[in-house]
DNA sequence: TTAAATCTTACTAAAATAGTAGGAATTAAA
DNA sequence: TTTAATTCCTACTATTTTAGTAAGATTTAA
């Protein structure tokens, strides 16, 4: 599994959404000041967002952003996965060339990144968005 | 955790050197025809694995490398963090003006990340190099 | 003395990541 | 009906990281 900043801003965006999700549709601008990322970096990440069905689209004035479902039933690994392309660490299957040869000590350690990405995505399935709103709500109390 | 070839590479190199263990010094060549990983490449990484007392390198003819420590007790997790300088992943202490600001919905997701670099960390303490050669070894048959 | 090996430093190429730019399309509200 | 706010779209560029190469010095068994 590959984490980037483009998943980070992701998953802050979409934690900005659900706190505020009260409010209508959020604008990108808003959560670019709030989160302090670039609003043109987020309309690229709010696109791959909406085209997984993450959030819900409000065009022209007034316009925004809204979650596609309430914050307890999104996953985070929906939402690295949305853009993020490569979920997968290292994929020997698909670069036969180095790492998975013929020899003796063919694929050793396959299986072991095969693990851990079972792992790391098994540790986003049981996070909600939900989980990071309700831990900031504390926070910052 | 940053997961890179290099890393892969490390683990693979020392799976090598596990199974050949009893054959003396390992020469580089040997590991980089079976491992189809570039000579040069490796010796920049056996100088890393070698600084963190890792492996013994033998020099001249007929020298190589040798593990320091027999394969039960060396964790995967040693392996990784010598040549991956970054064992953490994002991190808002030292990033801070991004994802980290005095506004209300500050660190939204540091703790998610923190609680993600413990669970690989966590992951590879488990995993000792003697898992993979006797997977390997089964696998092999 | 030679060849096989590690060691060392510096450089370069390739890929991924992050970010920018410019404008088109849509729509609420004045 | 005009304006401003907003999403949408495409292409480009800059930066950083990763991966790999090059060239040679040093060490040592045979």
């Amino acid at each position: 599994m590959k984490l980037t900043t483009k998943g980070r801003y992701a998953v802050m965006a979409m934690a900005d959404l659900a706190l505020f999700k009260d409010n209508g549709p959020i604008n990108l601008t808003d959560i670019s000041l709030r989160q302090n990322i670039s609003l043109a970096y987020l309309e690229q990440i709010f696109i791959k967002l909406k085209k997984n069905n993450l959030v819900k689209s409000v065009r022209g004035a007034k316009g925004g952003y809204i979650l596609d479902l309430p914050p307890e039933e999104i996953k985070i690994s929906k939402i690295i996965a949305a853009v993020d392309e490569k979920v997968k660490t290292l994929n020997c299957k698909k670069d036969s060339k180095k790492g998975c040869n013929n020899k003796s000590t063919k694929c050793i350690t396959h299986n072991l990144w095969d693990q851990l990405d079972q792992h790391i995505n098994n540790f986003f399935e049981k996070v909600k968005l939900q989980d990071l709103v309700k831990k900031s709500q504390i926070l910052n109390k």
